[in-house]
DNA sequence: CACCTAGTTAGATTATTATCTAATTAGATG
DNA sequence: CATCTAATTAGATAATAATCTAACTAGGTG
């Protein structure tokens, strides 16, 4: 879907009278004399909240005798509004640990080799598994695309662990980063390693 | 949740460089310097924009030496974006059929009856089951509330089979509608009987 | 045809807001 | 301490939009 139409979506229903009027609406048809009457408003507004609301297609209206009703179109409003989360969950290749939906095993281990706060890591894990994930979670706070000098990366990975030294080789080994004289880079999320 | 809250959100999405940026933070956190570049404005319009987006919590941020990272929250946003629908589906009694979430076998039996631009049914079921999803159908086309004329309803009726007078007495025996001195009005939703 | 009711259109008013430049605050670094 | 970078705040401008009154259009009805 183009971007535009999902931000018409949104900016139309940014404004309580119209969702007011959707809510009615989901109860059944309604002529405009009826929507001015419950939302105590003037026969003007209502029409141009209609028009908006019809712009988007989230109302279709038919004549009946001289009233107009006008009708919810649903699945339109159902398809908007899953637009946006949809977008964001298929961004899925460079995605932080933070976006990700952790599993309930990340998560905990996460928690375990943490600090309550998350700014500390207590001790690198030994074992294989769990160490890529604190790793992969650490790499995830720094920023794709960007440059970083030894002593800068290494003060980065300090306010998690006074080990960095270890912590900076294991993101080389692991593929997380990349360097070249002694500039660090974070490496496309694709070349992780998959961790299960 | 707060009628309020939700129109809050959506006015906060309705905006292309806020949905840019949520789109942008889905691919990990970034520093505000980075967001200005890839959007191309400046710093104070970008500050002005995750002002907004923390404001109804879609965005969190946290302080790394003297840069500040923005993260995305997006079960927030899920959240936000799940309420809607949610809202028009939960007015279950006074539903019209077409607000309901029609069952395959509901949508199968109106698709049978009714001609493809729905307008038209094209003959009376003759199975009870049928026959009650068929007028459950039409009758949720009516005004809840309104009083119709016997000409009124009849022409209504008509729109869709020429056979109103059985269509109409069938509303009756069935408790959709109630008539009083040849004015007719729908009954509450509730007093329809169970369809299966 | 005269009149009534329902809806839309036009125009005015007021409020909100997206964006910019300039000035300010907050950390980090040498 | 002086300087640099990142971010926020202040203030201005221009655009958008919600609402109203008044005028107009379109069907119905006596």
């Amino acid at each position: 879907m183009q971007i535009e139409k999902l931000v018409a979506f949104h900016k139309t229903m940014g404004d309580v009278t119209r969702i007011r009027i959707i809510s009615i609406l989901a109860n059944g048809p309604k002529r405009g004399q009826a929507l001015a009457g419950i939302l105590k408003l003037t026969a003007p507004t209502i029409s141009h909240h209609l028009t908006k609301l019809k712009e988007v297609n989230l109302v279709r209206d038919r004549r009946e005798k001289n009233s107009v009703y006008y009708y919810l179109n649903d699945d339109v409003l159902q398809h908007y509004s899953r637009a946006l989360p949809e977008m964001i969950s298929n961004k899925g290749e460079s995605n932080t640990m933070d976006n990700q939906k952790l599993t309930g095993e990340h998560k905990r281990i996460l928690e375990n080799f943490f600090t309550a706060d998350g700014r500390r890591l207590k001790t690198i894990p030994a074992q294989r598994k769990k160490k890529l994930i604190v790793l992969y979670h650490i790499a995830s706070l720094l920023e794709s695309g960007r440059k970083y000098e030894e002593k800068e990366l290494n003060a980065f990975i300090q306010t998690f662990h006074d080990d960095y030294a270890t912590i900076r080789r294991e993101f080389i080994i692991g593929s997380i980063m990349y360097r070249e004289n002694s500039i660090y880079e974070l490496n496309p999320r694709e070349m992780w390693a998959p961790i299960d």
